[in-house]
DNA sequence: GAGATTTGACCCGT
DNA sequence: ACGGGTCAAATCTC
């Protein structure tokens, strides 16, 4: 596999995990339609990302035989392609060489990373206040992963996300297997885990804190030890109607393994 | 009390 | 000097 399909993959097995907090949220009889919404935003983002990855893959290689200029069919990434300052600091983070932007009606405060806000700045001719996140993750395994979040737009409310770098954090591929793999509950103790927005799904890095949440999660762990199909899954069930069309377009299914994917 | 957020100050490139 | 990005002390929340 090429460092590309890695990332592809990577971007696939976050969207697996997001669809399988989406599972959680339901299953705990989460009343939050809006983090729900999120996630499933979260769960298309990361399926476009992938699928702009594959795509931008494949101009490469009809670049390098036919030498055509390729097309941006990406209708989310917006990245590496453009081309950078030629020396000195750059004049924003957007001008980095990885950055990937989302824009949509609501702020994506929930999408399967864990941030930590670390500023709020004015900026300058805009009447709204951007946010700046990093990864939680960025002491203690030197996660370099940052995120930007802006209001751009009153009405219809209109949100930036914008993120920069790549997470080498394992966060996302413990998160993104546990639920199927339900010995995970086990082994993740003391070991790195995520705490999302919502506060009845809180797991934390610290092992008594891990324990106090036990009760909950055994009645989680409970939940997924009744037999689910895979076939039986359906968007519809656990999104809106739009989003599900849309997650339906792609095929997916949160109860796939990792190794389906890969397969 | 620990961890997260807020916010003014500071740094650095233009 | 200005503006965007980051730091870190103060404050807040659980």
């Amino acid at each position: 596999m090429n460092s590309c399909q890695q990332k592809a993959m990577e971007k696939l097995l976050h969207g697996h995990g997001c669809a399988n907090q989406l599972l959680i949220m339901d299953q705990t009889e989460s009343d939050s339609s809006m983090e729900r919404e999120d996630l499933a935003k979260s769960v298309l983002h990361c399926f476009s990302d992938a699928l702009s990855i594959l795509i931008d893959t494949n101009d490469h290689q009809d670049d390098q035989s036919n030498n055509s200029s390729p097309q941006d069919s990406s209708p989310v990434l917006e990245s590496s392609r453009k081309p950078l300052h030629k020396r000195g600091r750059k004049t924003s983070m957007a001008e980095s060489s990885d950055y990937h932007r989302h824009e949509s009606s609501t702020p994506i405060y929930h999408d399967g990373f864990l941030w930590r806000k670390y500023g709020q700045k004015q900026i300058k001719e805009s009447e709204y206040q951007r946010s700046y996140y990093k990864c939680a993750y960025t002491k203690d395994q030197n996660c370099e992963a940052k995120k930007q979040v802006q209001k751009i737009q009153h009405n219809p409310p209109l949100y930036s996300t914008t993120y920069f770098g790549q997470h080498i954090c394992q966060l996302h591929q413990a998160y993104a297997t546990f639920p199927i793999d339900t010995s995970d509950f086990e082994e993740h103790e003391g070991s790195h885990m995520i705490r999302f927005g919502h506060p009845n799904i809180s797991f934390s890095s610290s092992t008594s804190n891990l324990r106090q949440h036990q009760n909950h999660q055994d009645r989680i762990k409970d939940e997924y030890m009744k037999p689910v199909i895979a076939e039986d899954w359906s968007p519809s069930q656990w999104m809106s109607s739009e989003v599900a069309l849309a997650v339906e377009a792609f095929e997916f299914n949160p109860f796939w393994t990792s190794h389906d994917l890969s397969s």
